[in-house]
DNA sequence: AGCCTAATTAGTAATGGTTACGATATAAGC
DNA sequence: GCTTATATCGTAACCATTACTAATTAGGCT
């Protein structure tokens, strides 16, 4: 099905109104779905194609679609908010390999965690509902020189 | 070897003083390990015992405690930064179990992501030199009612 | 097609955690 | 003790986010 009318449905099914606004804001989600914007990269894309659009907006917006289960909150360190779309099928399953060098973000689309998932009930009776998996590192084709740690201290892991 | 002495010799090695300020906020770190406390809870805690004391020397000595290796800073969705100890011998290898009733949070002092580690090696030539892995769920002790939507999209994962 | 009304938006002020800054104080080496 | 680079204090500035108010609008109803 046409992503954005399942999307769509999904407003209706829940009475939220399907206004222009958050239409074009899905659609820079749908057309970026590889990266994790923030706020202000979602607001600066829309904003070419929909001028008029105030910044609250898509802070509100962003957070219905959270509510909504369709995009994914969450934070790298660098100071702010970042949103991904989140698979039908996959649910919260993927992990992220961020390099120290280039700053790269890669997503990885497997759920290599349901074994510990299944010890750490067993062993500490809790139960997962959600996990975060983030790899820091470097990639082999990133030589690397020099010091990294004021870069690594200042974020928050 | 005695905790503060150690991190005092590290202050020394690095030509950082150690004023009784910085002495004051290592010492209730070192006094609740067990916790991830943030600014504020440092501040106010290091108050008691030594009043005059400015909230921004609080952030100055963290960060630089966290550039010492001696706390990580990280990030748990509700705003503030927190840190934490990290161990000698196990560096930056522990989990965490994040409950959603109760609000908890236990850490898993173990790594179970060497494997894993090797793998992301492996298959996507990324050399990992830290990692960050949180559960989030319920304890079986927690019984709940009701649901927590609302309070998980408010919080970035 | 045209109302009605609750939902939504724009714009901006307020908030709150964090950082920057200038003047004062102090730890450590001579 | 004196010197000086370093650290502290208090506060103002900063910036992402949230709250608020008046104006607008989507969608249901006739």
């Amino acid at each position: 099905m046409n992503p954005i009318m399942n999307i769509s449905q999904q407003f209706a099914a829940q009475q939220y109104k399907l206004t222009p606004q958050r239409e074009a804001i899905v659609k820079v989600l749908l057309d970026n779905e590889k990266d994790h914007l923030s706020v202000e990269e979602v607001y600066m894309m829309v904003k070419s194609t929909y001028p008029h659009l105030g910044l609250a907006t898509v802070y509100r917006t962003l957070e219905l679609l959270c509510e909504l289960h369709i995009v994914e909150k969450m934070n790298f360190g660098d100071g702010v908010a970042r949103y991904d779309l989140r698979d039908n099928d996959h649910d919260h399953m993927h992990h992220h390999l961020i390099c120290s060098v280039c700053g790269r973000l890669e997503e990885i689309k497997d759920d290599w965690l349901l074994e510990l998932e299944s010890r750490v009930e067993r062993e500490y009776g809790f139960k997962v509902t959600d996990h975060r998996l983030d790899f820091k590192g470097t990639y082999q084709t990133c030589n690397r020189t020099g010091c990294k740690r004021e870069k690594d201290c200042k974020a928050v892991s």
